[in-house]
DNA sequence: TAAAATATTATTGTGTGCAATTATATCGTG
DNA sequence: CACGATATAATTGCACACAATAATATTTTA
């Protein structure tokens, strides 16, 4: 028999998920599009939308990314008019981020994305939900390997 | 009951892909180092040293990167002495990305990566099956959407 | 209390990812 | 055969993603 190689492509489960990844991002874009923003910012805008007048440290816990990508995002949203990034009194080195009124009316147009998104069949809810799980345990695990940065 | 927003962002499954995908990426990183290799570039050196010889789209084909990420990166590879980019006299439209000895004796070294990354157990063989094949089928239907590019 | 350690955000530098576009070559059509 | 359509790789411009580092503020320790 034919061992395939363990540096065969297809093999690559990091080929599957990051190409995943990348298509799922890029389906998004026409649907964001309307609302100026690429996905990452979305990400940044939905934490607000949930909690607003937060630190850029817990944008970047609750979104997952890390503050070199955050705060030029984050300047980039304030440049729209959708956010304002304040200094904190308690604590001068946090910065509070706080949603502009054009940022919260925002909300209810971008409420139709992941309706849309649904409409797009990419996967049955069955799927999309095992889906979800197993990055999730893949996430917990790799990001415990590293320290111990438990996050939502 | 409340019930929860479909802006939730713990309902997102595309954040829980995309953060999974990118700290996957860094697991590998470490590995790849001494290579002297990012992870696309492994990606990259792996469909070589499958098949070389193959032209720039064949590359784009395998590693599902797009042409506007993998010019740059093969000039890179060429800058480390590991490709060689000639022009094809079939098609003078086309490249002949060619491996070097050096490109072609790194392999022995990178067999090492997968059995390390398998040794960091970021899932059980089962999950990471189930997960490629869900990621393959997201993949697949993303890209099914957009065009008919059917890849491997 | 003073100094050391740690936390927060920002910056720097590099490599990616991709949409739009370009220059050139090849293919298809009438 | 000439011309229009398409393909290939490359480029441009922008936004990320992240490791390493820096400036400043706060917390911890002795």
């Amino acid at each position: 028999m034919n061992q395939p190689s363990p540096l065969n492509l297809d093999l690559q489960i990091c080929r599957s998920l990051y190409s995943a990844a990348n298509a799922l991002i890029r389906a998004y874009r026409p649907l964001l599009e309307p609302l100026d923003l690429t996905y990452p910012q979305y990400l940044v805008m939905m934490a607000l939308w949930e909690h607003d007048a937060v630190s850029v440290k817990t944008i970047c816990d609750r979104t997952r990314l890390e503050t070199g990508t955050v705060t030029p995002l984050l300047k980039r949203l304030e440049g729209k008019d959708l956010i304002l990034r304040e200094r904190s009194q308690e604590d001068e080195r946090q910065r509070v981020i706080r949603l502009t009124r054009q940022g919260r009316d925002l909300k209810s147009r971008a409420e139709r994305v992941p309706m849309e998104m649904a409409c797009m069949e990419l996967l049955t809810p069955k799927q999309g939900l095992e889906l979800q799980r197993l990055s999730e345990a893949l996430y917990r695990n790799a990001v415990a390997r590293t320290d111990d940065k438990g996050t939502a």
